[in-house]
DNA sequence: GTTAGCACTCGACTTCAAAGAGTGCTAACG
DNA sequence: CGTTAGCACTCTTTGAAGTCGAGTGCTAAC
């Protein structure tokens, strides 16, 4: 749908002041705010046009206009200026996700609690996903007698450890046998490939060792879930305080549903560009109605994406915003990659 | 302060049913939840005086009475009874809390979240100091031709790690060397006996290896420190807003103060009891002044301590929480406890 | 010491009116 | 035909005034 140069300043106008104030913006207020050499008549003439075409609405009959969804929608598709990032900006949001030998879950968590903080929205982010991600190094480490910690490392620079228990004591036989099984078996190997199906065969195959091996084989492939689940790193709940009037009675619903990882990746995994603005009910997550979502996705080494998002009111400032996260995004990515390749 | 039995009835009454409705409580409310027989004239008389005695206001002077933080303390510390919990309900804790084979990040993790959705209040818990652990293990996981990880296991089952990266190619002769002077220079040593000064000692004495082998030692070190700090667990952050009139103002400072870990844990480890509770402005944090907080603590082999607690608003149900955050410390207690002795 | 009775206080809720913001419509204008 | 001035209309906001009711504090009597 196409509006005529007219009706896209008067939207945009409405829109970025809205989002500016919170509170509905008539007609005069307009004509301040645009320079345009028109009557106030005239401008409430075309906005009665937004409103039927559902772009605007009125909370009640004498009040001004606010955005609808659609609204939004064309503004930003159509009408938001993509401006250049400041480079002051830069600067800080470089400076804000610098930090220097850390995992890729530090990363990430500092990175979210630092957009949270300079967005004042919720921030949030995910581990790259293990799809694509493949075995590179399992260590066992002895602890006691008959316990020991087995430490897996991806090729996504993930490490996932975790206690297990053998049955019997350790000798260094076994575990001169568990190592022969990590490099025939594990090494190099997809993380979605280990399924109880291999995981069968392959303890069928070890014959008389099986028994005691199972404790060892069970945890590396336990490991190898858990690295392929994306952890949802979160940041600045308290600031779905500052819009509590936007989000209105679904305030509650919005810090239960970022407590929860699980939607949040689905939601974030969800989107197939390489960025991504979901305005209100866009997303089909009903906590998320009064919601506006900016993300925006990382690549490491090509395919292994992970995603940085905000989450804010519908009212959200979207052309500032947006190239900030966008910017932030491929920092991290970078970084990310960076710290992965650098052996 | 000594009360009378009736004037201590009365408070009991007073504090039980501002918990229960929030709202101020009149002397005829009192007269039929309370099995006494008097008028409310004198029930009157008796609540003035309790105004007097600083246990009780009023909210304004025509409203009914609800308690002050002094009211709160004396009923928690002489009125409420310490029924014992319920089968059911230790049961329901016993369930929340048990996770098989997890790290102590996980098990407390879990109970936070567990005893934020029992008890609707935010739940906070700190891994055990690691004041009087020492180091346990270290191992060295080569990842690239220069990169490795460090493995750093402390004597309280807590398992860092961390990449480190070598000025020259790694070779076998550098990791025994490297291996050599963990054994002989940290295993077993106090985590925090690894200062600066050690260090330098240490590396002093190296001679010629010195430049080798300073980026593993640092690194060491660094898991040493890390490994030392308590890291602090939250769940149900959102249960803010469930409370949301009680806290008034404060709700937003709340929440930004349960982002930031280092107060907390320095809230919490400032009671030497077993078990403490702080009523509004009893604890020195100004974010806190419309807030109690009811936590326990663990011990893992004697000394070495965690805590854990809720933080609500002053009116909590403390009869009934604080027994169910007590019993659940201990279960948390005894299975760190086990895990780690599960050798 | 306890109680009945009563005047009094003060917030909560309702009603009403006035103000103000903003609209939609109509008729006139270029 | 698009634009505009003018105006009646609608609906929220604000504040004042009034009523209601819960609850108190005090006094006088038991």
């Amino acid at each position: 749908m196409e509006l005529s140069q007219r009706k896209e300043k008067i939207l945009a106008a409405v829109v970025e002041h809205y989002i500016k104030t919170g509170e509905p913006v008539g007609s005069k207020t307009l004509l301040s705010a645009l320079d345009i050499n028109v009557s106030s008549a005239t401008i409430r003439n075309e906005m009665a046009e937004l409103v039927a075409l559902g772009f605007l609405e009125q909370p009640h009959t004498s009040a001004g206009r606010i955005p609808t969804n659609e609204g939004y929608r064309y503004y930003v598709d159509h009408l938001m200026g993509v401006r250049p990032l400041d480079e002051s900006v830069k600067r800080q949001i470089e400076a804000g996700v610098s930090i220097k030998n850390a995992s890729p879950e530090a990363i990430l968590a500092k990175a979210s609690e630092f957009l949270a903080d300079m967005t004042d929205c919720a921030a949030v982010s995910t581990t790259p996903s293990g799809e694509n991600a493949t075995i590179k190094r399992v260590e066992f480490v002895p602890v006691g007698t008959r316990t020991g910690m087995i430490v897996l490392l991806t090729s996504t620079g993930v490490i996932k450890s975790k206690v297990c228990r053998s049955d019997v004591d350790l000798n260094s036989s076994m575990i001169e046998k568990f190592y022969n099984i990590v490099k025939s078996s594990f090494l190099g190997m997809p993380l979605d490939e280990i399924d109880t199906a291999t995981l069968q065969t392959l303890v069928a195959s070890m014959g008389m060792d099986a028994l005691t091996m199972i404790p060892f084989v069970s945890a590396v492939s336990d490991l190898a879930q858990e690295a392929m689940k994306t952890m949802v790193m979160l940041g600045g709940q308290s600031n779905i305080l500052r819009y509590r009037d936007d989000y209105g009675t679904t305030a509650y619903e919005l810090m239960d549903f970022l407590r929860r990882g699980e939607p949040i990746s689905r939601l974030l995994a969800n989107s197939k560009e390489d960025f991504d603005v979901k305005i209100g009910g866009e997303n089909k997550f009903k906590q998320l109605e009064n919601s506006s979502v900016i993300m925006a996705h990382y690549n490491i080494d090509g395919d292994n994406r992970g995603s940085i998002g905000i989450i804010g009111p519908t009212r959200i400032d979207y052309a500032s915003l947006i190239p900030s996260v966008r910017y932030l995004t491929d920092l991290v990515g970078e970084l990310l990659t960076q710290t992965l390749n650098d052996d």
